[in-house]
DNA sequence: CACCAACAGTTGAAATTTAAACTATATTCC
DNA sequence: GGAATATAGTTTAAATTTCAACTGTTGGTG
């Protein structure tokens, strides 16, 4: 009878890092996304798209796939394509071999503003994220997050 | 010269640590909110408002403190604080010390929505986070969240 | 083969979020 | 004291995101 166990609260550790967690990552993500559009016009999100596409075979990627790999609900991605395209940045082809698919391509122009927006972003990250922590915290915390990847039965 | 400086780029370590942190977080993100929204009707930002709210003196906080708190923009919480009033979780009061201000105060009926919703957020959190953590990790994710967290000239 | 469930992606409307302008009160400083 | 400036919060409109419904395939399965 699941409905009479006891409930498994957060200890005050955990407590304090859960929330230090959501804090920490939240200002972050903020302060990336406000510099992205800034100096850009990029959200995290769109910087994201361009990354992935970039560093796919041939600057393509099928949506459903690009979807997952920015965490992104297909529906959205679907807008925010649909938004970058007008932008120029990238472009669709329909899909040969599955004729329901259609492949998102990064186009120069958006490989050229990738190019524009990294070095920026990445100063950013670095002094954010990685210049405020000693190479052993860089060590557990990659080893950590692998940790809490595998989402088992994703939604 | 400022524009002379090189690049310091994320190395291989950094970069696949960063990545994974994004991806891991999103996902964590994306289940807990659509969790909250599918059993409670609310949405991770909305139950952080709860929760501050109910550990605040009297369940009550000035509008400003509570955005920086739960880490949104005045606008985003105003509307958010509207949309909670009007289903009666939260109402607003005056503020008699500074007639600028105003206070959101948790109801009745906001209070009893967070404990329905606490235990199965708690236990979402334990088996997506903390269950998947030795104990070392958890004290040194903890750490590295401390060390994250100032953001001395916040945006 | 023909049906039928599953999948890929798009769409349109509703809800949320953002950005900027605005109201009102406080504070500073000459 | 009073003008200038800063702060608290709301509001409006535009942009983004969500949600559910929809269009076409594709992949079994009897």
């Amino acid at each position: 009878m699941a409905a009479m166990d006891a409930i498994r609260w957060l200890n005050a550790q955990e407590q304090a890092t859960w929330r230090s967690l959501l804090r920490a990552y939240s200002r972050i993500e903020r302060l990336l996304d406000h510099d992205l559009q800034a100096s850009n016009g990029l959200s995290l999100v769109e910087y994201g798209i361009l990354v992935t596409l970039s560093e796919s075979p041939e600057s393509r990627m099928r949506m459903r796939l690009l979807a997952d790999s920015v965490i992104v609900s297909k529906s959205r991605l679907s807008h925010q394509i649909a938004r970058l395209e007008r932008a120029g940045f990238v472009r669709r082809e329909t899909c040969e071999e599955d004729r329901r698919g259609a492949w998102a391509v990064l186009t120069d122009d958006g490989r050229a503003l990738l190019e524009a927006a990294a070095p920026g972003h990445a100063t950013l990250v670095r002094d954010r994220v990685f210049d405020r922590l000693t190479p052993e915290q860089i060590q557990q915390l990659g080893a950590i997050m692998r940790a809490l990847e595998p989402d088992d039965d994703a939604p």
